[in-house]
DNA sequence: GCAGTTGCTGACATTATTGTAAGTAACGGA
DNA sequence: TCCGTTACTTACAATAATGTCAGCAACTGC
């Protein structure tokens, strides 16, 4: 029996499932997926939990939801920088899987088993599917013209490919462990080192 | 009332807990945190729960002992290669990181805190605490002499650094997100692009 | 103003999971 | 062979999480 007769806020279904995706991804970059509990998410938001389940139908269907928009968020991030250069790139790059937490959202992702080897296509709407190799392309043909221009031999597709292999997993891998490893190298930690550590590989990428 | 009188199992506690964290720990390499429940474990060890609880307390205590195995056979596993040549140890470590789930494991264990910035020696004994700062003293005097007895000028100290960051980094980011990448790529899975990338990283480190 | 649609709520049902208590049986030492 | 210790069990308590249901209220079109 609600005495409340207090003013009830009503948002448009889309307002309503943007704030909660919202809400249950900033838990989920900060604690893990076992901090999305549908009560917390709901309070964050200011609703009761059986709002979620009314717009997501399960806790999964908000997981499945949330890791669609993540998906297609990071792809958007990164493919927004696609023709700056080498450092630029891989500055954007660490910027977008360290500072905003999609590292492990990404990596949350995968091991969900739905962007891994088979269920690519399940999540997002598989545009993505082939973001790398647009990547590599587009970068390929960069090394090819400036190749050109120099006087020097074409660089080999599979060079490229690789490269781009390695800053994708090192800036990965710098963003989930990136401090540890400054602490367990005995250096003083600081955003320094990471950034000098990113102008080497830029350098040694640009060969 | 137990009308069983059937034979009753009884280990030593040290047996039991072993048993009882390989247990856990292959659930939590396979399916995340999440999948590390008292009975499910104690399914897999043919024991009840509670006999889980009067080894470790709780849950949490499970967990952190858990956190302490993982780092100690992980420092253990890493430092057993580290004389080997620059190829052998990026496929030791990629060998542990990788095939034998690692990777997650210590992505787990640096998400929970413990082994982050602050707490590192919470965890195990601290004696992995400069782990890296070690592998890298004994690659750097490796290279050295290399450079000495080809009569090249000797390496800086910070490349050799950056260079282990960049295997670290890497060889972890390709175990969580290898096979995404492969297949963003579009490339034919397999091992083998895997394998042809750590003989390019190889070569590209070897300078 | 009226009615239909639907975002949303409060109370409840269900179930899963951690943790507790008390007792049993296996082993080791005397 | 008895005795103490302790690994371990069954039964239960407590809590916390997801999910259901009936109804309310805010907006829409008429």
């Amino acid at each position: 029996m609600p005495a409340r007769t207090a003013s009830r806020r009503r948002r448009t279904a889309g307002e309503a499932k943007r704030l909660i995706l919202e809400a249950a991804e900033k838990r989920l970059m900060e604690g893990g997926p076992e901090a999305i509990r549908l009560q917390d998410v709901a309070a964050d938001v200011g609703v009761s939990h059986p709002a979620i389940l009314h717009h997501f139908g399960s806790r999964e269907g908000l997981m499945l939801a949330l890791e669609n928009r993540a998906l297609t968020r990071l792809r958007d991030d990164l493919l927004g920088s696609a023709d700056a250069s080498t450092q630029e790139v891989l500055d954007q790059v660490y910027a977008t899987l360290g500072d905003k937490g999609y590292a492990r959202l990404l990596n949350w992702a995968v091991q969900r088993g739905l962007v891994g080897p088979e269920g690519a296509a399940a999540a997002a709407d598989g545009s993505g599917e082939h973001m790398i190799r647009d990547l590599a392309d587009a970068w390929h043909a960069s090394r090819c013209e400036d190749a050109d221009a120099t006087g020097l031999a074409a660089p080999d597709r599979e060079d490229t490919d690789f490269a781009v292999r390695l800053a994708a997993t090192a800036m990965f891998g710098e963003a989930l462990i990136g401090p540890l490893l400054t602490r367990s190298a005995g250096l003083g930690d600081d955003a320094q080192v990471r950034r000098r550590f990113r102008r080497w590989l830029g350098e040694l990428l640009s060969d």
